[in-house]
RNA sequence: CGGGGCGUGGCGCAGCGGUAGCGCGCACGGUUCGGGACCGUGAGGCCGCAGGUUCAAAUCCUGUCGCCCCGACCA
């Protein structure tokens, strides 16, 4: 999949937001390499166990892996740095391209061979220390579901083959999903099909209510490592009495990717996307009804208007005046500039030759929050119109009050 | 790897023995101009590839390549 203009700005902003939850945690932020020597992975046994790693080599026959996951990765460099109680807690995380043999990707963004990811590294004195972490981790994840528009629950799932304990994965319900959970329908209490103990149409054991089952996509996870790769790597650090210990480890993975694409399933109608405005690619969706034959005379190339910056600001802009038409224009200009300097992201569609259909057509297509037009109505009534995507009608905003308007829009 | 399906203009498809067509898109001219307008003209296809059958193959047969869906596996 390659990430076109409108895809990659939601992607940098649900980034973004992954980072601030992380950064709120107490983690840092590191970047590690995605090709990984073939010796670290045949410490661990995965070179030969882990059937969906990449296996490649190298001119010279040395071999490598493509970064799947990183604990091999990243404990020793944890290692390097970690001698006494004093240096523990660690938390880093990275935003990666991850790649894995899938057997068979589908579902565009929700399963792919290659695939962004955050991935969270902690490594603690004790369990109990471990323990406590969960919690805030299950804080920041959910608080990054509701911050991008998804509402994720949070299930029990199998372990994994290196963990004793049950692993915690955060399942956004759609019927686009692929993992089967079984949900309580009054309580907070799921499981993943895969482990439930639980029966469908049974009881929940905690609140004796009934069972269901709907399709989910795991979002995210949380999984505790115990010891298992900072025994390998012999992670050790000294305690406060003395005595050499190894660090207990978590992982917490997050699929940035598969999310972008939940969010679509999660925020979609007939017409096209609903992004929520915290990853909208762009605040304003600015619309100007300029009849065909406008501005800049007949033939002239332009392409279409995706872009931060209008093409018709770049210089042909007015040069050939054609009264209203001109007047339109020019308002719709002036009015970006205002959206701009008063920080709103905005793609303006200043096509010509298109018909105001199509472009409403367009808009409400790639989901743009707010959808601003101006046209010939709207300077008459001195007002821009107003329309939010999740919304049927619109409604004329004095142009006196407009940014007003949207700043309060974009705050609330 | 097992099961199913599909490869025909840019995209979506029809045609299934007689030499290729529709919708959308694209180009040009004109009309229209706030919810995907209309009329006219036009460009664009070795019918996935290779063999074979036939007077004749997009169409039938064989092989081959590619893609999609279901399953095992998985963030």
């Amino acid at each position: 999949f390659a990430w076109l203009p409108l895809g990659l700005r939601v992607l940098r902003k649900v980034e973004n937001i992954v980072r601030e939850e992380m950064v709120n945690l107490g983690a840092q932020e590191v970047l590690l390499p995605a090709l990984h020597p073939k010796e670290a992975w045949e410490k661990t046994g995965r070179w030969k166990s882990f059937d969906v790693l990449y296996r490649l080599k190298s001119q010279s026959g040395k071999e490598f892996a493509l970064g799947a996951t990183h604990e091999e990765v990243i404990t020793p460099v944890v290692k390097a740095f970690v001698q006494s109680y004093r240096d523990l807690p660690v938390k880093l995380f990275q935003i990666q391209t991850k790649f894995r043999d899938e057997l068979r990707p589908k579902s565009g963004l929700l399963r792919g061979r290659e695939f962004g990811m955050k991935d969270l590294y902690s490594f603690h004195r004790t369990s109990d220390e471990l323990q406590a972490f969960l919690p805030e981790v299950t804080r920041a994840y959910l608080e990054i579901f509701e911050r991008c528009g998804v509402s994720a629950r949070v299930a029990t799932a199998s372990g994994g083959a290196f963990s004793k304990d049950h692993s915690f994965e955060f399942q956004v319900t759609t019927p686009a999903g692929e993992d089967r959970i079984l949900l309580c329908s009054s309580c907070d209490f799921a499981e993943n099909a895969e482990i439930a103990v639980v029966k469908l149409g049974g009881k929940c054991p905690r609140c004796g209510k009934k069972i269901r089952e709907e399709k989910g996509i795991e979002v995210g996870n949380t999984f505790n490592l115990g010891t298992t790769f900072t025994d390998i790597f012999d992670l050790e650090y000294e305690t406060e009495e003395g005595r050499r210990e190894k660090a207990v480890m978590g992982c917490f993975g997050l699929g940035t990717t598969r999310l972008v694409g939940t969010i679509v399933e999660a925020n979609y109608d007939e017409r096209g996307i609903m992004w929520p405005k915290t990853v909208a690619p762009f605040d304003v969706h600015l619309v100007a009804l300029v009849p065909r034959g406008g501005l800049a005379g007949k033939g002239a190339p332009r392409p279409a208007a995706q872009g931060t910056r209008p093409v018709s600001a770049q210089g042909t802009a007015g040069t050939t005046g054609r009264g209203r038409h001109e007047e339109v224009h020019a308002a719709a200009d002036a009015l970006y500039g205002e959206l701009r300097r008063a920080g709103a992201d905005v793609l303006w569609d200043d096509r010509e030759s298109v018909s105001a259909g199509e472009k409403f057509a367009d808009a409400d297509l790639l989901g743009v929050p707010l959808r601003l037009v101006v046209s010939e109505k709207t300077l008459k009534a001195d007002s821009i119109e107003w329309k939010e995507r999740g919304s049927a009608e619109a409604k004329l905003v004095s142009r006196d009050e407009i940014i007003k308007a949207v700043e309060g829009f974009l705050r609330a």
